[in-house]
RNA sequence: GUGGCUUUGGUGUAGCUUGGCCUAUCAUCGGGCGUUUGGGACGCCUGGACCCAGGUUCAAAUCCUGGAAGCCACGCCA
């Protein structure tokens, strides 16, 4: 029994989210604590799920005109500081390269918390003419962000890992164009690849990149803890950061002008939301699509009846090649515990195959988004795999969607509001819109806006008042406490 | 950055209040041998730890000071 405590997950989701997810990331073998605060080593578990992100971004970035280039991990201070509010929102929280060796250095190098200044440096070089436009370079690297003190694995590091798409255009339509393009591939990361439930919206005026005309967003809510979590943002800045960066071109009259400039970035941030969504109390849930192995397959070694049942399983594997089938054949373990091993790391498919199975013609297949066990016939297997990884696809985003569903309620009243907050909902309201009124709400009840969703940016809002002032409300807007 | 809690083999822990009997408990884990195997098997052999730096003391895992890291609540962000 004692053995069960140690291995399992102990934790329950619905009582102490925190300790659960401790527990979920170290014994799904995703992570490792490393001597550096809030750095952390992406162990295969969880780089392959950031590598299926990748994959899948990437190819619909390059589809759509965007190419990949990589800019350095070091910004001079002089050109750090050059766009002032963005050195503002920065400063507090950048790692800074002194020496060299043992000299010290005669500027001191930042270590990049994201690369607007390096990017729009090169640019001011490289963009002369309206022919030069659009410019759309997008760079996958890694940040560090020194501020906090209490990471969280995933959803909190010091260096975390991203893409970061950087894009200039002539006219302010092709670049607002592109903005909802962006966020429209980041849910589709997602929710077709994820299978996490995506809110689409635009940032509060308050909740926005400083120096951005405007920012969108996708949200992902954990219906647990009653927490959304920012999960990747595009931004339309305008020409303001092309003024304070010089970046002019000639346009067909003629005449010098600013371009309008993008910022858009998804990070490892995601494997949080999906850990936190999907996983559940026996361990981790990887959504089908992000698990390079889509089954293992557990033979039941009896002894003296080893060899035909191994060779079936190796049979099986090659059958099933495209799907990367692993065999556990470990002969110290007993199939009970590779069962439950598997389960903690989300497999999503568990074959079980043993004498009596293949007596009978048959497999027994178990997936980790239900309980049930289901007999396959050899001949049937191969097609019925990617059926069950769409389903369980299927189930997943369903399931979680419902649940965002059921943690979702409409309030039109400020004491409502309070206690369905205190219930961890999260609150659809009409609102006056402010920034000072964000923050007395902030203050009083820990609740900000997720964002004012895309879906109901045409509710009507005449004749309705705001939930908090009481006044005319300008829009709708989701509410909720954040991680 | 603020407040609270915590840190002992790879992992989970006992010991700490009342310093000595701790070259540190139990389990798991790694290596070996054997017997097992349809939901966390078992026996024997073997390997492995007191977060770091100072201090108090005849004597420190244990007491004191500082630091680091982890967890929780808040703040900021992808």
């Amino acid at each position: 029994m004692a053995k069960v405590q140690e291995l399992a997950i102990t934790a329950k989701k619905e009582e102490n989210i925190s300790e659960w997810y401790t527990q979920v990331i170290q014994k799904a073998d995703l992570i490792e604590y490393t001597d550096v605060s809030g750095c952390i080593i992406f162990k295969p578990n969880s780089y392959q799920v950031w590598e299926s992100i990748q994959q899948y971004f990437d190819k619909k970035i390059k589809k759509s005109g965007v190419r990949n280039a990589y800019f350095p991990m070091f910004i001079p201070e002089k050109l750090l500081n050059k766009e002032e509010d963005h050195i503002d929102g920065f400063s507090a929280e950048v790692a800074w390269v002194t020496h060299g060796g043992n000299s010290e250095l005669k500027e001191r190098l930042a270590i990049r918390p994201t690369s607007e200044t390096t990017i729009a440096n090169a640019y001011s070089k490289w963009v002369k003419s309206y022919k030069d436009l659009p410019m759309r370079l997008n760079q996958w690297c890694n940040i560090v962000r020194w501020e906090f003190k209490h990471p969280t694995p995933f959803l909190r590091n010091r260096e975390f890992l991203w893409q970061e798409g950087h894009t200039l255009f002539e006219t302010k339509e092709e670049a607002e164009k592109e903005v909802y393009e962006i966020l429209d591939y980041y849910s589709q990361v997602g929710e077709d690849l994820l299978a996490i439930p995506i809110t689409k919206g635009k940032k509060s005026v308050g909740e926005k990149f400083a120096g951005a005309d405007f920012t969108t967003t996708i949200e992902s809510f954990v219906a647990e803890d009653g927490k959304s979590i920012q999960a990747g943002t595009s931004h339309a800045l305008g020409q303001n950061f092309a003024k304070a960066f010089g970046i002019e071109f000639l346009d067909k009259d003629q005449k010098k002008q600013a371009p309008f400039q993008n910022s858009w970035g998804i990070s490892t941030r995601l494997i949080g939301a999906m850990i936190m969504i999907h996983s559940d109390n026996k361990g981790l849930v990887l959504p089908p699509k992000v698990s390079y192995n889509k089954a293992v397959i557990v033979p039941l070694l009896f002894k003296g009846k080893e060899g035909p049942v191994l060779e079936k399983a190796k049979q099986i594997q090659k059958d099933l090649e495209e799907f990367n089938v692993l065999i556990d054949d470990d002969k110290k373990m007993s199939p009970g515990f590779k069962f439950s091993k598997w389960e903690i790391q989300g497999m999503p498919i568990r074959i079980e195959l043993g004498p009596r199975d293949i007596e009978n013609g048959v497999v027994t297949v178990s997936r980790r988004d239900i309980t049930e066990k289901e007999e396959i016939k050899f001949e049937n297997l191969k097609s019925r795999i990617p059926e069950i990884l769409e389903d369980m696809h299927n189930n997943l985003l369903s399931s979680a969607k419902a649940k965002v569903a059921n943690s979702t309620i409409e309030v039109s009243s400020y004491d409502d509001f309070k206690q369905a907050i205190e219930d961890k909902k999260r609150c659809l309201v009409p609102w006056a819109e402010s920034k000072e009124s964000e923050d007395e709400i902030k203050e009083q009840t820990g609740a900000k806006t997720s964002c004012l969703p895309f879906e109901f940016e045409n509710k009507s809002v005449e004749n309705v008042k705001c939930f908090y002032s009481g006044e005319p409300a300008t829009c709708w807007a989701y509410f909720c406490k954040s991680h």
